[in-house]
DNA sequence: TAGATTGTTAATCGATTAACAATC
DNA sequence: TAGATTGTTAATCGATTAACAATC
């Protein structure tokens, strides 16, 4: 806990993709790999996946290779999928929707307790056992709940109001944030972005400048 | 057109943000901008912000800076935003709903020209005038429309045989990828991920370990 | 003209690749 | 033991930062 960042964020962006990976193996029932068949997998090199892995500990054994499972755990615990995350959504439209209905993330441990929108017609429903409640009761919400991931789903205009939310119930931790703007936060707390908008036009640059791109 | 892919990613990766706050610039009736400003908007460096700007020639004055209007323009063109592009979207569940609601990416020039799905339950339906038609139908569709970028909202386990369905319609350019899966499509479609699973577990990597990051 | 800020080159820093001794 | 593959160091490559002459 709390200790620095000494990992770089290229290193750590590679790390859940070692795990999909990983996972995928260990659901074929194949117990051992080598780091040339996983730069095979992800498109890594070899010498970066076996650098990438002991920046956090040799996992691997010489002449052997690496433990499909116990590689999996471990890249989990890194990556702090050993537990569970409470979580809320700001934003009950379709996106907010689609994030509490997506299975994969419950699976990993990242427990949707509640949605949250000011429109009155969807306040009260419920999507997948999960309710849709008030905006304004948010706050104490996530106070009441262990919340310490908060989601971001709202329009960009609402997203700097929401993330205020979310710093004044001084539980949460993480904000995950799709709405397109760069949010203000103190520094204790992590924002992850996803801004499509971004993606979509690295989309439209490549299609129009070039031939070859995949990723 | 086909001219090589001289720039590197990490430069394109950061235009899209150039563009958003450049049109924030713009709306608010700014009309020139020193690079010093950008930085602090942006968070990049001011030496970073010309070196990348002077990849695609110079859009500066010295002694006075960029003007907003024109570097906007110029910056959008260069990600192909000075035109309009077709679209389909494959997999009409919430996620696929919520890219076609999203007026961001019409505004921007990305049309949606129709959905698809095999649940019956969902084919016929319109989300903002947008018909969900039958897969079955999309290949045929495809051809018939001009449609140059496909969108795959489907669970992982269609995401491959949605994007042979584009390959095989020559007609796709370009595929934008939600599915958390990694696409074999031939060189000369691009593909760009959007992987909320690898977004989501860095975040929970930053929780666990980092007490400072944004971004 | 003086001040400001670009465009661009050189210096630094960090990330990737190559190589190989260690060792299972 | 011989073969394989890691862990790790050194070499290369690329990206960022610093600096400043050019010039508006």
């Amino acid at each position: 806990m709390n200790r620095e960042c000494k990992v770089s964020l290229t290193v750590i962006r590679r790390l859940p993709k070692y795990y999909r990976y990983l996972g995928e193996l260990l659901n074929k029932g194949i117990n051992r790999i080598s780091s040339q068949e996983l730069s095979k997998l992800t498109g890594f090199t070899a010498s970066q996946i076996r650098q990438d892995l002991n920046n956090f500990g040799g996992f691997g054994q010489q002449g052997y290779g690496y433990n499909v499972e116990e590689l999996h755990r471990q890249v989990g615990k890194i990556l702090g999928l050993d537990r569970d995350y409470n979580t809320v959504i700001a934003g009950s439209g379709n996106l907010g929707q689609a994030v509490a209905n997506y299975k994969g993330f419950e699976d990993a441990g990242f427990k949707v307790l509640s949605l949250f929108d000011k429109n009155p017609k969807l306040i009260g429903l419920k999507i997948r056992e999960v309710e849709i409640r008030d905006v304004d009761l948010m706050e104490q919400f996530i106070r009441d709940n262990d919340v310490e991931i908060g989601i971001i789903t709202t329009p960009k205009e609402n997203a700097q109001d929401i993330a205020d939310i979310f710093i004044k119930s001084e539980r949460i931790k993480g904000i995950w944030n799709f709405a397109p703007a760069d949010l203000k936060v103190p520094e204790h707390i992590v924002v992850e972005n996803v801004h499509l908008n971004e993606s979509l036009f690295t989309l439209s640059y490549f299609l129009k400048n070039c031939d070859i791109y995949n990723s």
